[in-house]
DNA sequence: CGTAACACGTGAGGC
DNA sequence: TGCCTCACGTGTTAC
């Protein structure tokens, strides 16, 4: 429904029949002999260039539209909002990540008193709308520990990994007062979205064996930092 | 374009009143007299309805519009740029922002041979157009070294930051063959953005200090990770 | 009935 | 000149 008023689409023969548009009856000044180019054509060339003018109009209107898509998958819960609220939510999502790319909002925090694991699968983008973690047949979790320092316990975690085929790409740490919290983002590769692979049971398999690892009890011969060490990194992150 | 014809809409009343629209030279029925609200007003309610909704519209694209100018603001190299190409490369920052704040772009590198100072100011948002690196009151700037493991330089470096009156707010760091890879992200509150510091001058000192920190020729005793603790690094950060 | 949101076609202005 | 972008007013639909 381009152009309800596109009547001599191509405007060649002299359709008389362009006749009706707009609402009300007129008899646009229709194109009496369109073959005749100049002369006084002026009419036929102006409903041909209003007509392609309208088409080009839609075509921009829609490669917006296109953008405001993308982005409405891009950001949650912005399924029936308005495009000026859209924008809104863009906009912080955008300040948002801006800050947490640079790491200003410091997303690893202080070690907490008791254990913790936690798995989360990484949001990076939009390919999949319903799997919002894979990206490039590429999976990320971010996986977190919070326990005792133990000189081992690194190793053995990234050994637990790789067995589980988890690719690590980053870890952060932050050791004190003899607990440690670490933070590591894991990526499966060679993820087939089309599988029916469970992601709950993917998290719950990293979830079991970072329990497992953790709950080894071994002797914690040593801590990891140095008391020196841990000395200087408490006056890190009090920020 | 549904319905294009739709002249009598609802058609309750029978308002040929609608009649001006289009960009056909009418005389618009203005309320003759608009003091005089019912009897055969028809004709001054619709003008009247027509001017609101005109509004109403025109609000709603100025609401669009600003969030618009707001991220023209955030994204760089974007004055200039069409709406649709706006909200393109808008997209394009999303995904880089959403890897980069997870880590998985794994900004910090494999420390080099040769021994490097960086400094450079974080763009955080949209608050300061020509300062982009200011955000509440405050500063941010990255700074990161590259250069020998020693036991005392993180500690040397976090002082040096202090004496600087720079809050490190998060630290990354990576250890590899006795070189080791260090980067900070560092605050300089209560930053008055009206002053005419010059932030080149700041980022000088910072990277003057940073270069007397590292060359300060200490015999390194020790290196930060133990061994074991420097192989299960080695695991990590290879992607 | 009002209100709000969207798509549409069109005039204006910039290369 | 022609194409592109934008703002505008309007028709239409949904609550």
């Amino acid at each position: 429904m381009e152009n309800c008023f596109a009547w001599s689409d191509e405007g060649k023969d002299g359709s008389s029949s362009s006749s009706l548009k707009g609402p009300f009856n007129y008899i646009p000044p229709s194109p009496w002999q369109s073959a005749k180019p100049s002369s006084s054509s002026s009419e036929g060339r102006d409903s041909t260039a209003l007509r392609i003018h309208s088409e080009a109009e839609k075509r921009r209107r829609e490669r917006i539209n296109v953008h405001l898509s993308t982005l409405r998958r891009m950001v949650p819960n912005s399924a029936k909002m308005d495009k000026a609220s859209l924008l809104g939510t863009v906009i912080d999502h955008l300040k948002d990540l801006k800050r947490k790319a640079v790491g200003i909002d410091c997303s690893i925090e202080i070690p907490a008193e008791f254990n913790e694991v936690k798995v989360e699968l990484v949001d990076v983008g939009n390919q999949h709308e319903f799997l919002p973690a894979a990206c490039d047949d590429k999976l990320y979790i971010k996986a977190s520990v919070c326990c005792d320092d133990r000189a081992d316990l690194f190793q053995n975690l990234i050994k637990a990994f790789n067995r589980l085929r988890l690719t690590t790409i980053r870890a952060d740490m932050m050791s004190l007062g003899g607990r440690v919290q670490n933070v590591f983002v894991l990526c499966l590769k060679d993820f087939d979205t089309s599988s029916s692979v469970s992601l709950s049971c993917l998290k719950r398999s990293i979830r079991d064996m970072l329990d497992s690892v953790i709950s080894c009890s071994e002797v914690p011969t040593s801590n990891v930092f140095s008391s020196k060490k841990r000395k200087s990194k408490n006056i890190l992150h009090c920020v």
